[in-house]
DNA sequence: TAAGATTTGTTCGTATGTATC
DNA sequence: GGATACATACGAACAAATCTT
């Protein structure tokens, strides 16, 4: 039951103090079971445990907060803690992986056409009122088509948000985070490469009218027609975007 | 065209220097367009550059070290340099946000389903015969039936290495790299929830039987074949998985 | 093989900043 | 406001790794 957890492969060549604390420090956060917030050892008690300065215990320390597993905060009562990874810096973190690599368009809604409808279709008439109308709210930052460039990029980054969000209704974390990374990655590209450069009135009205339509198969529980309105929707939206033809993603994210 | 990029959100309020220094030194990177390999400055003139200490450069250094976007080497020629991230710290990294996270075998195989096929029907008739020789040796590994739970252990283990290792082969990085997260997470499993203790002929033989016919319909440029056989290996791995019973992962990868 | 040069790695002492009581 | 408890930062010295000669 206490398995010895493996290290990163890259463990085995040598490594410097500060990796072998900080993965001590992992191992025994799993050990202990400890939960986001629990209190760490302070930096004192980690340098007499470890026998290291404290340059060695707090260069170890950023390492794990680098990854969003420790939280430190300053001041009597302070310390550190065990943290959350909050999905904004998992998404973050992964999008560095990405950044020397090529995502295209196309490899982005070959992803978002399997995997949307089906989460539309899973969703249907599992969302609270609550959770419909925050929908609804978030298409009233597009409820006008957009006059210029720069309104139209906007509401592509809000029509972005109605999918993170919804992608975050369901029970399934994993679908969840990959859907929410793609919008993500979506949002970085009209905002970072000035896409949506000319409004279009007609397919304004289309996507507009797919995100209501949706809405009203999800609150009836209609999941076959859910699933089918997001799976046009997202056909459009695919050929809207390559029609911009952005390639790819050149982004560093986070701290 | 140079668009400042957006810091995390957590760091408009008030971060340490070590923080302020990693930012500077990732926007210098993407600023500049460097690549992975290429030299970033010495500590000295690091140190001189931002007018801090050696610690606190230090710190900084270890923050993106952590996140896999730069290495360090000591010695004449060394220094610090961008680095890769690679596929398996990005996988270590995203891992720790599942930590705390309940996902269920049923949430991957929802996602295995609707990728695998698509990816397998992809695939046909673009593997080169090096590569289709690779998953047959591959499979080399569970030619024979399992003894004992411990061998049906690894031979699930080297059966999951046939689907990343497929994954890999495709020209979409990002379903390739969801694909092989998911077949990590399920290895972690099998390894350390000391799953699949009973080992199971007809299904072993079934399981084998879907592989080899994959391999026909890839080499043969059957898409439509492929799909559907991925789809029913699919099914009977998540049923096999399903009667296992484990439902968590609880794991810290990576350092 | 050995010595020297170069660059990161580590320590220790001290001082400062910050939040709580 | 002052005392307390904690992280943050600095600087000088020394250790270790690794390349060159």
């Amino acid at each position: 039951m206490a398995d010895p957890l493996p290290q990163d492969p890259a463990n085995r060549t040598r490594r410097s103090r500060p990796f072998h604390v900080a993965d001590a420090i992992k191992d025994w956060v799993v050990e202990r079971g400890l939960q986001p917030g629990d209190r760490l050892p302070g930096e004192a008690e980690l340098i007499e445990r470890f026998g290291m300065s404290k340059g060695t215990i707090r260069e170890a320390m950023r390492l794990l907060q680098a990854q969003g597993l420790v939280e430190t905060k300053t001041g009597p009562g302070g310390g550190s803690f065990v943290g959350e990874v909050t999905r904004e810096r998992a998404t973050a973190l992964l999008g560095n992986y990405f950044y020397f690599r090529d995502v295209t368009i196309d490899d982005i809604y070959q992803l978002r056409i399997a995997l949307e409808p089906m989460l539309a279709a899973r969703l249907a008439g599992h969302l609270s009122e609550a959770q419909l109308a925050e929908l609804e709210a978030i298409m009233e930052d597009y409820a006008r088509p957009a006059a210029d460039a720069e309104e139209e990029r906007r509401q592509h980054v809000a029509s972005l948000r109605f999918h993170a969000r919804l992608s975050d209704f369901g029970d399934n974390a994993l679908l969840g985070f990959f859907i929410g990374f793609m919008a993500q990655i979506l949002t970085d590209l009209t905002v970072y490469k000035r896409l949506y450069t000319s409004p279009n009135h007609d397919l304004w009205e289309k996507g507009r009218r797919h995100q209501t339509d949706l809405i009203a198969a999800l609150r009836h529980g209609d999941g076959a027609r859910a699933r089918e309105i997001m799976q046009s929707h997202m056909e459009m939206a695919r050929d809207l975007m390559e029609a911009q033809q952005a390639e790819v993603l050149k982004r560093f994210i986070a701290e």
